[in-house]
DNA sequence: CGAATAGTGTCTGTGAGACATTATCTT
DNA sequence: AAGATAATGTCTCACAGACACTATTCG
C-alpha cells in the first residue's frame, strides 16, 4: 500500500455519546465544527486517528469521550464502520463509529452550549453533515435492541439509583413503558443489583438505592431460543 | 490528513466465510497465503481496499467473497473493524472484517484444496496469522446470537430445503440440539417459508420441500422484553 | 412387516402482563 | 388524614419444552 501514497483514504473515529436529559429522553451529544467543511455546524465529536499516538481506534475514540465529557471510565462500544467515496466529498474516508452511555450530565445547560456542544433528543436530531444522521440511527438501533435483554441501559445513570430511575431508564431507551411488577421481577432474576444502605429521600416514601454489582457490570436477560 | 501522506494506516477487509460441510458442521473458509509475511500460512480471505476501485468497503468485501466462492447473491455483513499498531508488524492498520453466509459448497473437497483454500470446522481452526483467530470467533459469535432469533441461518441452505434441514442448521449453529416441535411450531409463526410443489424424496417418507418467502429474507423471532 | 424419517397432538411448568393491595413517607 | 410514591402479591393466559403418537415411504 505504500506505492501510491498520496491515493490513501482518510481515517478517522466518530462518537455518538448517548445520556438522559433532565426529561429523561434519550439524548445525543453534538459538537459545533471547528473547522471547514460545514464549520459552525452540529456534527458529532470526532477525529482523524493519528497512528503515532493512538495504539488503536479504541483508544483513539477514548480521547475523544474523554476531551468532550472528561469522562475515565464509560460504556464505550464499536458501531460500524462508514466507508465510501462519497460520504465525505473531499476523499474516500472510514470513520470508525463508537457510540457511549455516560450517566446524566451534571454540567448545566448553559455551561455547555457555552463550550459549543448541545444535547439533542435523539427523535429530533437536525440535518447533519456527512453520514452523521445515519451513524446515529444505527446507534440508537444497537441501544435498543440490546437493552431488550441486557443491563446495557444501566451505564446511564449515576453510580446509585432506584428501581424506579432504572424502570424510567429502561422506557425512555426502549420507547415504551413496562409493567413496573414484570420488571421488578425480571432484575430480581437477573440479579446484577445490590443494594446500598443508604435510601433515597424525597417528598414522599424512601426508595431504595441500588448499584450495579461490581463483577456485573453487564448482564444478560434470558433469550428465548 | 495529507500532511504526512507516508504516515498513513493500511485499510483492509477480511471476510469470514461460513458454510456447512457434509457432516453439518459449521465451517470457515481459508486461503493459502500468496504473499508474504506468512506466505504458505492458512489465512481468512481478504485485500487492501483500492480507493480507485472500490465505492465502499462493501464493495470491497463483495467483490473478496464473489472471487473466492463465485456466489452474488450471498447473505453478507459488515462484522467489526480491527485496528491497532500490533495487529500487523508491517504498519498501524485497520481491518474491516464481514462474515458471510453461504450455501454448502458444491465444489468437491478436491478442486477447493486445488485452488488453494479450505473449509476448516469452526471448533478446530488453527493457529492463524495477524488476529484472524480473533475476527473468526467474533463471527462465530455473532451469527450464533442472531441465530437465537433470526432467521439468519438460513442462508446456509440451499435454495429449496425441508425443515429436518433447516433444524439440523440451526442445530449446528447454536451448537445443541432443539426439540422437533417446538422448533416447527416457532417457524410456523414465523412466517417466513412458503412450500414448494415438490417433495424431497429419498430412502423413506418423502419431505416437504420450503423455501425462504421472497419478502421475507432476514425474520426475527420474538425477543421477551 | 419392520425400520426409518416426516409430521402432529397433548400435557405441563414457567413466566410475563395486568392489576390489586399493602407499606411508608411528607404535609 | 390525604396524597404520593415504594414495594409486593395474585391471577391468568401464552408459550416453550418434553414426549408420545400417527403417517408415509422403502426394502
Amino acid at each position: 500500500m505504500s506505492e501510491n501514497s498520496d491515493q490513501q483514504a482518510d481515517l478517522m473515529v466518530d462518537v455518538v455519546i448517548l445520556t438522559l436529559n433532565e426529561s429523561a429522553r434519550l439524548c445525543v451529544l453534538l459538537t459545533k465544527r471547528k473547522e471547514a467543511p460545514f464549520e459552525g455546524s452540529p456534527a458529532l465529536p470526532g477525529r482523524y486517528i493519528r497512528i503515532d499516538e493512538d495504539v488503536d481506534a479504541d483508544e483513539a475514540a477514548q480521547k475523544v469521550l474523554l476531551s468532550k465529557t472528561g469522562l475515565k471510565q464509560p460504556y464505550l462500544e464499536q458501531l460500524y464502520t462508514f466507508t465510501g467515496r462519497f460520504r465525505d466529498a473531499r476523499n474516500w474516508s472510514a470513520s470508525i463509529a463508537y457510540f457511549a452511555l455516560v450517566p446524566m450530565f451534571s454540567l448545566s445547560a448553559q455551561s455547555d452550549t457555552a463550550r459549543g456542544y448541545s444535547l439533542v433528543p435523539v427523535d429530533t436530531v437536525p440535518k447533519l453533515p456527512f453520514d452523521h444522521n445515519e451513524i446515529i440511527a444505527k446507534a440508537v438501533d444497537r441501544v435498543r435492541g440490546k437493552a431488550a435483554y441486557t443491563s446495557l441501559p444501566c451505564h446511564l445513570l449515576p453510580e446509585t439509583f432506584t428501581l424506579a430511575d432504572l424502570q424510567s431508564t429502561y422506557e425512555a431507551v426502549l420507547g415504551h413503558a413496562l409493567d413496573k411488577s414484570s420488571f421488578r421481577r425480571k432484575v430480581d432474576d437477573l440479579d446484577f443489583l445490590e443494594k446500598v444502605t443508604e435510601m433515597r429521600v424525597g417528598k414522599h416514601r424512601p426508595a431504595q438505592l441500588y448499584r450495579i454489582k461490581p463483577s456485573r457490570s453487564l448482564a444478560f436477560f434470558d433469550r428465548t431460543v
